[in-house]
DNA sequence: AACTATTGATAAAA
DNA sequence: TTTTTATCAATAGTT
């Protein structure tokens, strides 16, 4: 239906996806409330989009019409509903762990070890990846390092620009108190600068 | 569809309504099963006919989609041992995603990926870490280029021995057969070895 | 179950 | 998202 066929496989297009899942969710949820009412029928309908947004349709109760199915197609094969929960849970926890054993061989991988069972491809790839790291991290602590100096130098201008103000002022104090013996007659040496390094280059 | 409107309404004659039934049963399931493919969305339809026969159709698992549905619409304060049980597996899954997530940001951070918020130290135990692995890879590169390479030489010295003992006994059957005419009078070209090369350092 | 005349759903565009 | 429009798909009534 539309200005095309349309076969069936994900749609890669996001917008051209979404746009069709907002279509067709109405269009299924209507069939839903049609077949229910035109047939007599007790029909559930569960939707998540793939951003996980939930849509559902229940003629009559959704846990209604989920202990029914529990009940009538969840008595087949197994036993007992603890087993199939279980082992429900148990898949869930599988699949996780098998993420976490991918993830972290790439890991191990990466830092050079378990690599025994590489062939030389999938080592020139690893290495390629490597120094890829290498050079990102590189760029960054270059990134940091030149900041700091940036920082450093400004900091730098504005303790001799203080210093220079003082120096005056103080000369100026001098030559207006010229006799007295007030004043050291070579104070310049009181101020000193420091730099005070916070220790981000070690 | 069809040669005529229809009403929102129980079709009271059976026979209509069980045929009506069957045909729209079949395109709701097609619905729901080309919703899930063609938007990537996770959909689960149950069905009872008005005579309790029950249809199903899950992109995943129904099991799997009831419950995620429990989960984001059926917020049940309900405090059974159903919800203990359900917690824990959840805390379960929960501290596996969080080994997940770690995991991947290391992965990521290896891959100089995701590295924007660390400091001048992590960095470089980051650089640090990314050569032990390069060298470990270059490492082991090398040896199986060795490997390779003594594996190439083996078969050399075998092909060399098997060329020098076969001129050997041409030798002597030309020495045995002088005059006769019977063998060509310069074989010793006749042998030419040839190194197979099984493409592992390409 | 198979056949079509019709209505319904929706893809593409706005 | 929603509307519009051109097309394709589903299906009501019939055989």
């Amino acid at each position: 239906m539309g200005r095309g066929k349309v076969d069936l496989k994900r749609i890669e297009n996001p917008t051209s996806r979404h746009v069709t899942f907002s279509k067709r969710r109405n269009g299924i949820l209507k069939k839903a409330f049609e077949l229910s009412i035109l047939c007599d029928a007790e029909v559930c309908l569960l939707v998540f989009s793939a951003t996980g947004k939930a849509y559902q349709f229940a003629s009559h109760d959704t846990d209604r019409t989920i202990a029914r199915y529990r009940r009538e197609v969840g008595l087949l094969g197994s036993n007992d509903q603890y087993c199939r929960t279980m082992e429900f849970w148990r898949n869930e926890i599988e699949e996780l762990e098998r993420t976490i054993a991918t993830t972290e061989t790439g890991l191990k991988h990466l830092c050079g070890e378990d690599i025994s069972t590489l062939g030389m491809k999938e080592l020139k790839q690893l290495e390629r990846q490597l120094k890829t790291g290498v050079e990102r991290i590189r760029s960054k602590k270059r990134r940091i390092i030149t900041e700091h100096i940036n920082l450093l130098k400004r900091k730098h201008r504005a303790l001799q620009e203080g210093n220079t103000r003082l120096q005056k002022r103080l000369q100026e104090l001098r030559d207006a108190s010229i006799g007295t013996g007030i004043l050291d007659p070579n104070p310049c040496n009181a101020f000193q600068q420091r730099v005070v390094d916070d220790g981000i280059l070690h």
